[in-house]
DNA sequence: TGAATACATTCACATATCTGAATGTCTGCA
DNA sequence: TGCAGACATTCAGATATGTGAATGTATTCA
């Protein structure tokens, strides 16, 4: 594998690691919208709206049309949608192990690694 | 949506989004390993590559077990894989979309947002 | 019990990222 | 051409994150 990859890889991934853009994300997830609705959509200001459009446009995460006086954006990849809800999986079930559900084991909630049998 | 969902969805994505992390989860995809020898694999310093793996088992992306002197590390959930896989693909599209090799249109490499008919 | 190995943690500092405020640019319309 | 609406960009301060150095803890073995 590539010495860059793993760079790549998580550049891509630190731009889709934030919670701003993940709303944005999650607004544009069914529809293409304008600026003014992801804002809406979103209660983010219109100016930290722009700034997040502008990195998720530039790493190509998103495309971006003008329509009139509007730009329109959606997303550019599906997978991404993919990717997003497979992280959503992981988070569900990685917080259900956290609780102890899975076999009813419950783990020492410190950090402490114990030896097993 | 809870209103903190984004929250934790982006703070698994940002445990994943480090190109040390990363590295060691490159590591650790196939098999479970020691940390010394994660520390061979990924060429990471051992005190560097604790603070990683303590990250990532605090986030529940990695399982530990400890096995005499030494303690083992593996991928807790093999989702992750996935997702890590799925980002791979995304990128790699990105990257040729970006290159302008679909469909023979290239964009202006600016950041210019152009009108269209 | 003491030394050695394997690993974890803490601290202080450097670096990156996020944010709001202010301002700039583009488009449509009068 | 001038104004308004829609959106982008720049800048500076705040906050978060990553890093090496030093040190601590647990386990094995003599």
């Amino acid at each position: 594998m590539a010495q860059d990859f793993f760079c790549l890889h998580s550049d891509l991934c630190k731009t889709l690691a934030s919670e701003k853009r993940q709303r944005i994300l999650g607004a544009l997830r069914d529809e293409e919208l304008t600026v003014s609705q992801i804002v809406t959509a979103t209660g983010m200001t219109q100016a930290n709206t722009s700034q997040h459009l502008s990195i998720l446009r530039a790493k190509g995460v998103v495309n971006a049309r003008r329509d009139g006086s509007n730009i329109r954006y959606s997303i550019a990849n599906p997978k991404i949608i993919q990717a997003f809800d497979l992280i959503t999986e992981v988070m569900q079930e990685t917080l259900d192990a956290q609780r102890g559900v899975v076999d009813g084991i419950v783990e020492p909630a410190d950090g402490r690694i114990v030896t097993k049998a």
